[in-house]
DNA sequence: GGAAATTGTGTGTAGATACATCTAATTGGA
DNA sequence: TCCAATTAGATGTATCTACACACAATTTCC
């Protein structure tokens, strides 16, 4: 009914189909919806997740590489993300001693800081959408999509 | 299993967070894998989504407020989505006659060309997906996500 | 040891999004 | 009727993505 009403369409080949339409549409309100709640941080979603990462490396520096393997758009962009928050010294990299092309980065305090605070506003949409969603069902979409992405991709 | 290398992680709060960043993922996937298979017929996953919006419309002219809102980013940036499709000649605008302020979008016969061309190989992508769903659990989801979206965001 | 391949990162370009603002046309109420 | 509010669309700005390419450091292999 909702999708149908969003998209001003009701003809879906199938199920499947409709739910991969579901989905994209989710990222999108969702991905919209965090932008805003983060508005108040003067960070971007994409931000956040670095921090994320970050704050997860308790500690550990973390080179640029490894951070953009982990980022939910697994971007060649890492740098200008990491650019960015470096500006607003929520983060700081030092070169690496043993290769000197690797940039390793750390969250400083004010980064934990604005994640601490952020973070709370992004855990109430994220609650909102898990209190929708039994577990079982959660459990069999993630194996589905666990299939869907071990597939080749051509 | 697959969600946890690909994001490098193996801790999710419960089955329904790591559905939610499965989901992110997932359109970050479908996405980029998109556009590479749009790109040979120099066309973006957006500008492709138009085309398929206006080859609904069977030939009656579209405003460009009704093909925002049919979307799946119900952006407000239409009006430049349309222009890079009007300079390929994909689609054409005519100047309503009723309201002076609003524009016709019509696809071109280049346009149901291009798309149908365009067509076969996305749709290889979505059966691919829909292959991986069982049709009650895709039924189920689908029917959660309606329940998310349909709560009021705050 | 040294050339070639690979790796880590930076950058230029083109397209997209969110938002604020702007213009012109239309509508609606006093 | 006339002016204010609304609506349709365009545009400027900042951010993000995909990709191609550049460059330097490192590794591989002969």
């Amino acid at each position: 009914m909702h999708l149908e009403s969003a998209l001003g369409t009701s003809k879906f080949r199938s199920e499947q189909h409709k739910l991969l339409l579901h989905i994209l549409h989710t990222r999108s309100q969702v991905h919209l919806e965090s932008t805003r709640r983060l508005k108040p941080w003067d960070i971007t979603p994409e931000q956040y997740n670095v921090l994320r990462i970050l704050r997860g490396q308790r500690g550990t520096p973390m080179a640029i590489r490894d951070l953009a393997s982990r980022m939910i758009d697994p971007t060649s962009n890492a740098s200008r993300l990491v650019e960015k928050l470096k500006t607003k010294e929520l983060l700081y990299c030092i070169r690496s001693q043993r290769d000197r092309r690797q940039i390793d980065v750390r969250i400083t305090e004010k980064g934990l800081r604005c994640l601490e605070a952020a973070t709370d506003r992004i855990q109430e949409l994220e609650k909102r959408f898990e209190d929708c969603i039994p577990n079982s069902l959660a459990k069999k979409l993630n194996e589905a999509l666990d299939c869907f992405h071990s597939q080749p991709t051509e």
